[in-house]
RNA sequence: GGCGAGGUAGCUCAGUCGGUAGAGCACACGGCUGAAAACCGUGGUGUCGCCGGUUCGAUUCCGGCCCUCGCCA
């Protein structure tokens, strides 16, 4: 049995999953770009139970999907072959999907190479260098703005390592999975979202953030690390007005984590209102219906 | 009470030598395939403090009033 739970942040997946892992006698396995790094517990909210791919990666280390994917599919296979299942949770609506599916990622991006093509595409400027890539790669100049800097450079530089930035096939939406999963979004309506964000926020400073953000600045922290939500904010405004920045910063990423839920394919919402004993029975329940309903179809 | 500055979008503010207004942030929607808590695109949401005057036309000029901030009493 594989359970992936989904929401916005501060819709309680953490405890849904942790309630879930221990009826199933399994583990949770985290899909969150930012509890993947190690040094921003408070921050980024790690959970405090065990979780497999949560504080894994030192801050200095560049993390991304391509190496994060074959983690999860590893952690997920060794689950699966226990008696309890898998229960995965995260906020990174990329990462999970990464998790249930096989995105079949293009070649990794090379240091040097990444380089020149920056030089490039600031010296073509975004419609030269779109341009570029509309000789090159047809395809992939059609679904990229001239604008997106990362995404042009990226397709310029996979086309020079043969790739294309537009895949053989679309696993991001196609519904294609590893394993059957009951994907739940957990729902809590706007008003309450708002009220536990701030609640979690304020919660975050008297836990001490700042002091957690100057020392994780004070080391070297790589560029997907230094995007934190929050991070610089916490480690350089007064208190009032950092919190306010992180909580406004916190309801656009939940407006975001919203729109991946209405996307993700076969999704079940669950309405999360409630202490996530309950929520976990009813995700347990609704699970075992869809294997009661496949096992007979 | 006197003097000065100001009242324009949810917030901070720009602007209109008179032709009903625009930036950033917020907000809404959309894209995304090895940085995704990232990156990119689209959208203005408004009694221009109130009342009157001049004018074909006032957010803009004039008069009065109200409110806010600062300095002086």
């Amino acid at each position: 049995m594989l359970i992936a739970i989904f929401g916005p942040t501060a819709s309680g997946k953490t405890a849904v999953a942790e309630a879930l892992a221990t009826r199933l006698g399994s583990e949770v396995v985290s899909c969150d770009a930012m509890q993947a790094y190690r040094g921003l517990p408070i921050l980024t909210n790690q959970p405090e139970s065990p979780t497999r791919l949560a504080a894994i990666w030192e801050l200095s280390h560049e993390g991304s999907v391509g190496e994060y994917q074959p983690l999860a599919h590893a952690a997920i296979d060794e689950l699966l072959a226990g008696a309890g299942g898998a229960v995965l949770a995260g906020g990174t609506g990329l990462y999970l999907r990464a998790a249930i599916a096989d995105l079949h990622l293009p070649p990794p991006p090379e240091v040097s190479l990444r380089r020149r093509t920056e030089v490039l595409y600031d010296r073509l400027g975004p419609n030269g260098a779109h341009g570029l890539l509309g000789e090159r790669d047809p395809e992939a100049a059609l679904g990229v703005h001239p604008n997106d800097r990362r995404r042009v450079v990226r397709a310029l530089e996979l086309h020079e390592l043969g790739s294309s930035l537009v895949p053989e096939q679309d696993r991001l939406w196609a519904g294609e999975v590893r394993h059957h999963t009951l994907v739940v979004g957990l729902e809590v309506t706007k008003e309450e979202l708002t009220r536990r964000i701030r609640a979690r926020t304020r919660a975050m400073f008297e836990a001490g953030v700042q002091e957690e953000a100057r020392a994780a600045l004070r080391t070297r922290v790589s560029p997907s690390a230094g995007k934190a939500l929050g991070l610089v904010e916490a480690a350089t405004l007064a208190t009032a007005e950092a919190m306010e920045r992180i909580e406004v910063r916190t309801r656009r990423y939940a407006a975001y984590q919203r729109k991946w839920m209405r996307r993700i394919p076969g999704l079940a919402s669950v309405e999360a209102e409630r202490p996530p004993e309950e929520v976990a029975d009813e995700i347990l329940a609704l699970a075992r219906t869809r294997q009661h309903l496949s096992a007979h179809g």
